[in-house]
DNA sequence: ATTGAAAGTTCTCCTAAAGTACTCTATTAT
DNA sequence: ATAATAGAGTACTTTAGGAGAACTTTCAAT
């Protein structure tokens, strides 16, 4: 069981390490927390490590990490709020956090750099990043991957409609394909979109 | 664990690799660090070397090389390629990988749920989240996170016009919005932005 | 093949910053 | 009253980072 500082410090280390990517120096946690004395940090961080939460990567300076299974919140950011025009930010409660390992660490995840508008309605532009995880199978609405006569490459829509498939384009000025199953090779479902300013 | 200055040494080298096709020497690497001693910079080099994230190719000159990424490996996949409605994959040419850890890893970055179509035409979707640097400057053209009158917080294209500042939504269906820049409090700037699927 | 400049290696010395180990004190709940 | 919690502060140890001298190795120009 934690006390309160012991709470506040690990609180304090962890949000640390996620927005910076290393832990903080004693003195940092004091600044943070309003405490002037290292000496007293170090009680609490020790404590924590004896207790399990935290570990100690050598004897290096800021060598704090996180221990079990919080190694993986190096792909988690704090979600701050919802925005919508117009209003202000609608804090939301609590510390919720947005973990993109999920979309990221699956196995058999690559990405493909999009090139064209054929999805643009769907809000993936020329240029985007999509994550696509390897499948053979979809469902209808998925964005998929698909080779077309082990030829063409697209991505488009699914739709299956027994033994044909019709490949859409999320834009209003292309028209669907339509293809008989057999000449239309599914290799992944889009699991994510990124973009990067 | 690294040291800063390993992290630093290790970046420089990588970014030196990249832009040049070859590792930079010692003095190169304290010229852009501003380091003057060599040794110095020798020092961390061999404990990189000793950590396994680089290596040395003989006894060359510039014969450093990058080895076994496995920390950054988290927010790293493979870019597969290109994909373009109605061609192949266009295979990329060695092995190429798209770094998120830039986007998602720097300081003060957070995420924000967006509420609302006024982005739309850019891409950014009812329910996208933005990834979003805090600072309170902006360059003409940036996607920013404004607060007006310290009240009303919105999602909008940037322009200033002197005196004035002027939220741009990108969706034709609504117009720009001009407000004296004293009303306008630029809270951060989206660097990012993802979907999940 | 020789040679000299450039690059890499090894070493010592130094300082500032960070971590550790204490003691003393105050507050609070049982 | 006592124990747990929390804070301040002092003294000490260890580490990170930097400078630079002296040395060896590599490589290209002669």
């Amino acid at each position: 069981m934690l006390t309160g500082l012991e709470e506040k410090i690990l609180q304090c280390i962890t949000r640390y390490i996620t927005q910076n990517g290393r832990s903080p120096t004693l003195d940092e946690i004091g600044q943070l927390l309003e405490i002037r004395s290292k000496g007293t940090i170090h009680r609490y961080v020790k404590s924590l490590i004896d207790k399990g939460h935290l570990q100690r990567s050598g004897r290096n300076w800021r060598g704090l990490r996180l221990a079990g299974e919080q190694n993986r919140r190096l792909t988690i950011l704090p979600l701050a709020g919802r925005i919508a025009a117009g209003k202000p930010i609608e804090a939301i409660s609590e510390q919720y956090e947005i973990n993109f390992s999920e979309m990221l660490l699956g196995p058999g995840r690559y990405v493909l750099e999009v090139q064209g508008d054929s999805m643009i309605d769907a809000g993936i532009l020329d240029g985007d990043l999509v994550i696509v995880r390897e499948t053979q199978s979809a469902d209808n609405g998925d964005i998929i991957v698909a080779l077309i006569d082990n030829n063409e490459a697209t991505l488009k829509r699914l739709r299956k409609k027994g033994n044909q498939v019709e490949l859409i384009p999320d834009n209003q000025s292309m028209t669907p394909m339509v293809y008989s199953a057999d000449r239309i090779n599914i290799q992944g479902v889009v699991v994510g979109q990124a973009r990067m300013y």
